[in-house]
DNA sequence: TATCACTCTTACGTAAACGTAAGGGTTTGA
DNA sequence: TCAAACCCTTACGTTTACGTAAGAGTGATA
């Protein structure tokens, strides 16, 4: 168990979870009671990780197997798989265009605050947004502090 | 408030949240006690909005409003809101590229599953991923599903 | 066989960001 | 002035993905 928690990152309690929400597959007991693990089960831990990497909320996961596993055909179960990783590649590039313009949004901030060093050691705080010295309008991210 | 609301697409329940929070100034009040918003609030809860979306949680943001409000002069204020955009800049880049890599994936599996139309209809689910059909290896996001 | 590090189950705890309900005033427009 | 539509405060509820603690058994090693 530890072992196979080391070898995925995760930790025992996740792992557990996961086996409580049928993600994974109880494990083969030793004798004793303890759970014992071969590559498969760290797999599967690899490919929920993945998928939560990429936004799938547990649950998420939960169904995506279980409509699997009610597809009885094999090319009915891969038409599903592929639509629902089609549904979620338009999703991440959704994510990746906001983020992009996020930081773009950033850029543009910090370049404004450049200016910013050219100013008096003796400005109180309060002035700042209200000086004037760029040609530029404060960006929203930066005068979203000074406003109460 | 409905309307400050309504146009900055939040709740009033929300709107209170920031407010306990420090996030917000108490707004002014009507004889009767109800808030009373203007343009600076708007433009305050836009700009929690935005920090939210590049992934500051609110008690981050409640953070950087106070490092503001104890930095005295205004270079101060400033170099340190420099320093919390870059790195969130930074950050942002990073989340990015990972996404990136996992839409790749996403893509690989997408062509992988692309040779599943020409499966057998008859052929039963516990048969993927052993099908040899494709000269490729089966993606682990493909792969992770049918491990137990 | 004694021991020490692990693991088991059970079950309550946690942080975030609100949701929702209760009980009761406030505005405003007909 | 009356009703409908809002808003106020207080406070408990909700979801997610585990964390953590308790009490007890297990495995491997010396």
């Amino acid at each position: 168990m530890g072992d196979i928690a080391r070898r995925t990152g995760k930790t025992v309690r996740a792992i557990h979870l996961y086996e409580e929400l049928g993600l994974l597959n109880p494990a083969v007991r030793s004798k004793g009671g303890f759970r014992m693990y071969r590559g498969d089960g760290v797999k599967r831990i690899e490919w929920i990780q993945k998928l939560q990497d990429m936004g799938f909320s547990l649950t998420e996961i939960k169904v995506f197997l279980r409509v699997w596993e009610e597809s009885a055909t094999a090319p009915k179960a891969m038409a599903t798989v592929r639509e629902i990783f089609t549904d979620k590649l338009r999703e991440t590039r959704e994510t990746i265009g906001r983020l992009t313009r996020l930081a773009d949004e950033l850029s543009e901030s910090l370049a404004f605050l450049e200016g910013c060093r050219s100013c008096d050691q003796g400005q109180h705080q309060r002035e700042c947004g209200g000086c004037g010295r760029s040609d530029h309008e404060v960006p929203l991210l930066v005068d979203g502090i000074a406003k109460r």
